[in-house]
DNA sequence: CTTACGTATTCGCCTATGCGAATATGAGCG
DNA sequence: CGCTCATATTCGCATAGGCGAATACGTAAG
């Protein structure tokens, strides 16, 4: 309980869970997309993974990352809750603004080019 | 946000927040149930304070907590939730289940004889 | 005014955790 | 194998915050 909530104490990491939202997320798009060090959103991830709120599968080069939501019923509604909450959020619109206009752009920058795109973002 | 979630981020304090449901209680009363001590428990009262999630009202010596839920709407959701989920869990089913005995006990003990009790648990 | 009592705050110590910088790991490629 | 790229982990440092022990504060009673 005091695990769940400390997961979500974190701004660094509900701007992740925004971005992840329902889909399966490469952590290259993270970097780009909240102009944040590589290090820095990887030990966030690491920590959300600790906490059961995120898992993540390997392809290649690549990790991706997804939602795991809680199993308990009351933790879940709150996981829900909390992520309409962050929809409400003007800096992490301008995140998920960013994520889906350089997902649908025909050509990724030069340092992700060939990154795989979320799959319900994909061209 | 953050603030938010770290103020529900420490048992303790989710305790009290339990304790004090609908009521209004009385700093004593939070000692004599939870077993713990003064200073600790005045410590994250007035963590929660400071994030907004209750507020106290002096009656002469002694000091009364009540909830003070979020005014931003997710939050006051996510709040409630939180409050349905604490009734679910044992050791706040214990601290609940003293308090009602306690105030609902002809002769408090000792140590607490006087004290206010909860307004919808009096005798 | 002094005392007693309920509550709050301070102090010193310790752990958790955030950060940037540097480095390690793991996978694909030549 | 050796190189590169994507990602993860480690290191050293700084702050937040938990705890018990001691102490301060505010109010009522004598």
């Amino acid at each position: 309980m005091e695990r769940f909530f400390l997961a979500l104490a974190d701004r660094t990491r509900l701007r992740l869970l925004r971005l992840i939202g329902e889909d399966e997320v490469c952590v290259c798009f993270f970097v780009e997309v909240m102009r944040t060090s590589q290090p820095k959103i990887s030990r966030h991830l690491a920590y959300l993974r600790r906490a059961g709120l995120v898992s993540a599968r390997r392809e290649g080069k690549w990790m991706h990352y997804r939602l795991t939501p809680p199993d308990e019923p009351h933790a879940k509604r709150i996981f829900e809750q909390v992520m309409n909450w962050l929809k409400d959020d003007a800096e992490m619109q301008r995140d998920h603004g960013r994520l889906v206009s350089l997902c649908c752009s025909p050509s990724l920058p030069v340092h992700i080019q060939g990154a795989p795109r979320p799959a319900s973002l994909a061209t």
